[in-house]
DNA sequence: TAGTTTGTATTACATTTGTATGACACTGGC
DNA sequence: GCCAGTGTCATACAAATGTAATACAAACTA
């Protein structure tokens, strides 16, 4: 699909345009084709992460709300961007911050290990990072993939990633969700299996997102058994997932046979590994970042600004005690 | 001239503009003003260096010139930008390599002395480098500032990098030439200059430039005293200058007077710093980068494809004539 | 082989952008 | 007070860009 060759002319395209200040017309005829590819070409340099904008300015209140969070909830990092008007470009723009992130964080650290999730966001992430050599890298899929449906997989996460990195590609070569949870104990315990959760467990990064419950996430929509529902997650208090692992309010695995179906490290064992990217914003996603905050699932977050501040309130206020009030079994509001 | 608030608008404007994708319209719609401001403020965002933007891809030519340039002459590193169609345009590109450089140097590495030079691919350099809080930095100027005319001094060349880096700025408070070797060796020999000199040569880094004598050349033009013309010392041999310094064809510091009346670190103590980056190209500087190439002033070359490929050849030619056993500076810092 | 898909060329058009113009208000100096 | 200098606004217009409709050629499929 993306040869070389075809890599070089948009890389040629997009220097004479970008660095050297071509204009689109001019490049075509430099270059003898029609202006409506060049055109073509820099669109599509700009959605592949070819070329990459960047802004050498902080929001003074992005940049003390980070404060506030690694102070509050113990965090080695925080990124907030600010919240843009269109909800859609969230993932977008968080992926620009995750992207600069992650790139930084491997060119000044020796890595090894990198475990990543799986959603929107992360192949945003992906797409902005940086090329180059890391043959000591080692990418691992840090969750089982899907069995049906859309063509973004936790496979395609991983290699995709690998591949910009020339580093090393492990899957994790299994579905998302076991049929029960004994059958997933059975499927875990295959040898095959043991090394690739050894190696997942070592990692030194985990590059994760959250799911939320409602219909926009892509868990929700395509990673679900048939025969497990979101309403039954609702009440039991779910407000998130991570790693396919849905989790309350105050960041606590829920009691739901699902989870003990999920193939993927397990959320008690994310500790271990030393620095763990949270990437994730969103209204939507409010309640399921505090309770991620507030259990101090991740060591850094990156969020949008709205969503922070909110999340952040949230976890802070109920810190200290934990209320179902008395007989409320009614989904959690919105 | 340019307070918080200012630039705090532009950074919203360009915010909006290369992260969220509005039209210009738009943005002055939301934020009450004219599009024709919004129109400036782009543009200033732009070459205020603001906004930065980047490829994530190299041209494979310039890679392997790289390479052969790191090989052949004992560089730590090198950074071939392609030659643009228009000539003016080689300093914006060397100094948006050199930025991006030497920015990826100070966030990688513990740097406490960084010293520069002077002219318009160091004044893009510096417009290219990300901002960041360095208080244990100093910045230097390595070279006295000009008496008269043009706005681009040395002064301003190192304000403006420390203030970017809010970083510690020291300058070096003299002329560039003074009227005669023997009242440098006064100026000099006094104690307000003694401590200065003895930090520039305890630099770090120096990030530099090469002169030629051309009509191009800044310092040819305001910075050369009244008494010298650049025919004695072409007859001399001079093909460009360091630091002010003239230099011929393999390196050498010329025979001139002019050359002890420089007040700057002399070019045979260049040698003590760890990382001397040399950020100059076009075809006007061929020879003269070829000479700092063989003489091994630099241990990192920025330059543009056409001119390096240029200087290589002839360097490599002549080589035979003087080239001992490398022991050259090769301390990796990685 | 005929149809289908895919990518490109051609053309046309709406939108966005860059830039020039004259009018107006504000400023500081005389 | 006047005046030059500066910056902004409103308007206009030319250049550049994004997008759509259609047509054509090569590669692929049945």
């Amino acid at each position: 699909m993306m040869n070389s060759a075809d890599n070089s002319l948009e890389a040629r395209v997009a220097w004479l345009y970008f660095m050297e200040g071509m204009t689109q017309a001019d490049i075509a005829e430099k270059l003898g084709m029609t202006r409506l590819r060049v055109n073509r070409m820099l669109v599509e340099a700009r959605t592949s992460g070819l070329v990459s904008i960047t802004l050498n300015s902080r929001f003074a209140t992005c940049v003390e709300l980070e404060q506030s969070l690694v102070r509050e909830f113990g965090l080695k990092d925080a990124v907030i961007v600010p919240t843009p008007d269109d909800p859609d470009l969230v993932p977008v723009l968080l992926g620009q911050a995750a992207g600069e992130y992650l790139s930084n964080l491997l060119e000044t650290n020796r890595v090894r290990g990198l475990g990543i999730g799986w959603g929107a966001t992360l192949r945003e992430t992906i797409r902005n990072m940086r090329a180059g050599r890391y043959p000591e890298l080692c990418v691992n899929s840090m969750m089982g993939g899907l069995t049906h449906g859309l063509e973004l997989n936790t496979f395609e996460t991983a290699s995709s990633l690998a591949n910009r990195l020339n580093a090393e590609c492990q899957y994790l070569a299994a579905p998302i969700y076991a049929g029960s949870p004994k059958s997933r104990d059975i499927i875990l315990a295959q040898d095959v299996f043991r090394e690739t959760f050894e190696r997942i467990a070592a990692n030194d990064i985990a590059v994760l997102s959250i799911g939320d419950l409602s219909l926009r996430s892509l868990l929700v929509r395509y990673g679900l058994p048939r025969d497990v529902t979101t309403d039954e997650l609702v009440a039991l208090g779910a407000v998130g997932d991570i790693l396919g692992q849905f989790y309350d309010a105050d960041g606590h695995v829920i009691d739901h046979p699902l989870n003990a179906r999920a193939i993927a490290l397990p959320l008690d064992q994310l500790s271990r590994i030393p620095t763990v990217v949270l990437a994730s914003g969103g209204k939507n996603k409010t309640q399921a970042v505090a309770g991620a905050l507030k259990a101090g699932l991740a060591s850094v977050v990156i969020c949008d600004e709205d969503t922070a501040r909110a999340a952040c309130e949230m976890a802070r206020s109920g810190k200290a005690s934990r209320r179902p009030a008395p007989s409320q079994r009614r989904r959690s509001s919105r």
